[in-house]
DNA sequence: GTAATATATGAATAACTGTTCATACAATCA
DNA sequence: TGATTGTATGAACAGTTATTCATATATTAC
């Protein structure tokens, strides 16, 4: 379907490589999942919370026991921890007064360790 | 070296569970760490980026194509590229006027599945 | 040289973010 | 009941971000 033998040399109006850009509109994933995925990494965007998700990696801590893990007040921790609740990163669980938070699923450990990788192999 | 015998009961001052704690503490990943970790999510974080990336995981585009391709402004592009740079999420090569993008390796196209996993898998 | 094309970038602006502070809510204990 | 402890949240503030607009740089064609 192309009709330019010249692979790429124009990208001004009708001139540019139309079949690669139809190509990658046609795996562009959708305004609403662009939006949803973006959400995800953003709550996983802060030195803040990526140190709490650390925290949890392990085992589950009450607000206050990541307060202190943390060197934080109470109160910077317990805004975070809405973020990554509202963004299904973490669960939580009550017993009597405290509020357990641990990761949410094992798919949060591996998007962590994933981007960790990254990281750490420059 | 745990001092009770009651799992957990009390958050505050000494009576908080120090083991749990000084175990979460150890596992916790420095700061200079959490910040780039940050980083690498925040680049991620936005849905024009996202978009970029996934109209980059096929095949490198140009500027003014992933332009024509996401319905976005040259400028605006140009911008989230430079971002996205910074980042290492892409690399590019320059061929005359043109200046192609391409995801920077097989890691970035891994966290972004990921992500979409985690998003596609409520 | 001039014109056109492709990309990059600084400034400006509106919107958003993370922390602190004060306070409210909730559960336990005396 | 009132006091204490653990957690959540609204307001405010400083800092950041994504886009637009205008413009600069760079490469190619004439």
């Amino acid at each position: 379907m192309k009709t330019k033998a010249e692979p790429r040399d124009k990208c001004e109006g009708s001139d540019m490589d139309e079949a690669r850009v139809r190509g990658a509109q046609e795996r562009l994933i959708d305004g609403l999942t662009a939006t949803r995925l973006a959400q995800t990494f953003k709550a996983l965007s802060d030195p803040t919370r990526v140190r709490i998700i650390s925290a949890l990696s392990h085992d589950e801590l009450c607000v206050h026991e990541l307060a202190a893990c943390l060197g934080m007040s109470q109160s910077a921790i317990s805004h975070q921890l809405r973020t990554l609740r509202e963004m299904r990163l973490v669960r939580f669980r009550k017993e009597g007064r405290h509020v357990y938070y641990a990761l949410d699923d094992e798919h949060i450990h591996d998007l962590f360790n994933q981007g960790l990788e990254h990281v750490e192999h420059d």
